[in-house]
DNA sequence: CGTCTATTTGAATGTACTCAAAAGCGGTGG
DNA sequence: CCACCGCTTTTGAGTACATTCAAATAGACG
């Protein structure tokens, strides 16, 4: 239940004296969650931005036919959220669930706004943060539109191998866009070679 | 080349005093490019971030094949770079050209670094800029993910209207991640109906 | 151990691509 | 003003990539 590593996660971008930390910490609601909690549901309101102090999450879209698309993993030192709704308090498109029993940090919308008019540097912060959020969607996009699915199956497993290691192959699979009898195929045909 | 337009749009998130406006279109560099110009190659350091005053510009990316992919487009009203090489200072991925005859209001990193320093204002707008490309790209890729490229075709007349007037038919397929070839079948299976 | 879900396998199908060729359209120069 | 050029769009046939459905197998967990 160690506040280090988010306020490390923080240092990384800005530099905090102590009193702002301890009024940030302040502002962070710790929760605890076992493995398949739903963090938030679709058409819920989206009320915190998630820090994953330990432990891993998973957001994913649900469409009419009950197909999931898995929009981001986050795990240990990530944040996440609907980023969307968080933003506009519209009913979230996501579900945001718990793939491991996980330690969460939660900073509200209220509360961030507080944040941003004391300690107008976590701007700063969160600017640097939305901007590495974009470049790797803007990133992912091109990859979406240019490779086969087996290239993109390839590039992940690259870039991010804890990944890899903690999610199932239909999780994987849902995150490339493509099925997951697809993706056993994809790896079937790597071994072979 | 007057400079309403994106004092204007710069005010729709934080506000400038006059002081603050002069300091901030000092920084600022006027550019007068002819249609098929191209501001930004492959390969060269991306040092500006462009705002479109008038005209339209296209971002894409070329792959080993030939391929290209489109990233984004901008008309009037519009902020666009490739984000991450502009913030890393790294050999551009994409290409930026011009649509048509335009003219583009530049700020450069080293000036945008200044602008942080002297009005931290900047950093909030830079932080929402950055939050709507990201939620953007975000829902691009559930929809890229979930849908067929005929929903996607459908999405994007209806989302930006603007752009499906304004940009060929080749360079919206390029867009969504199909060919020229099939996006023609799409629409003549449309009218069709 | 049994149950539930994930993964694999294979056949049939559908979606989108490639290649080639024709038709349309806009700009430019004579 | 029209003829020509280059590029975009259309058309169609053949093909490749990825999905669907069903069933078998393997793993995870209480």
């Amino acid at each position: 239940m160690s506040q280090d590593l988010i306020l490390k996660n923080i240092a990384k971008h800005i530099d905090l004296d102590k009193e702002e930390e301890t009024f940030f910490l302040s502002l962070i609601k710790n929760k605890e969650v076992d493995k398949k909690t739903l963090l938030l549901k679709e058409g819920q309101i989206c009320k915190y931005i998630n820090f994953v102090n330990t432990g891993a999450l998973r957001a994913f879209h649900v469409d009419k036919t009950d197909k999931e698309a898995t929009i981001m993993f986050a795990l240990q030192d990530w944040w996440i959220t609907d980023m969307y709704c968080f933003l506009n308090a519209k009913p979230a498109m996501v579900y945001i669930e718990a793939i491991e029993d996980s330690n969460i940090l939660q900073l509200s919308k209220e509360n961030l706004e507080k944040l941003y008019i004391k300690v107008p540097k976590f701007e700063r912060f969160f600017r640097i943060l939305m901007q590495n959020a974009y470049t790797r969607e803007q990133l992912r996009i091109i990859e979406n539109l240019t490779l086969t699915a087996e290239q993109r199956y390839e590039h992940f497993l690259l870039k991010y191998p804890r990944f890899a290691k903690a999610v199932s192959q239909k999780q994987i699979a849902s995150y490339l866009g493509i099925t997951p009898e697809f993706l056993s195929a994809i790896r079937k045909n790597k071994t072979k070679r």
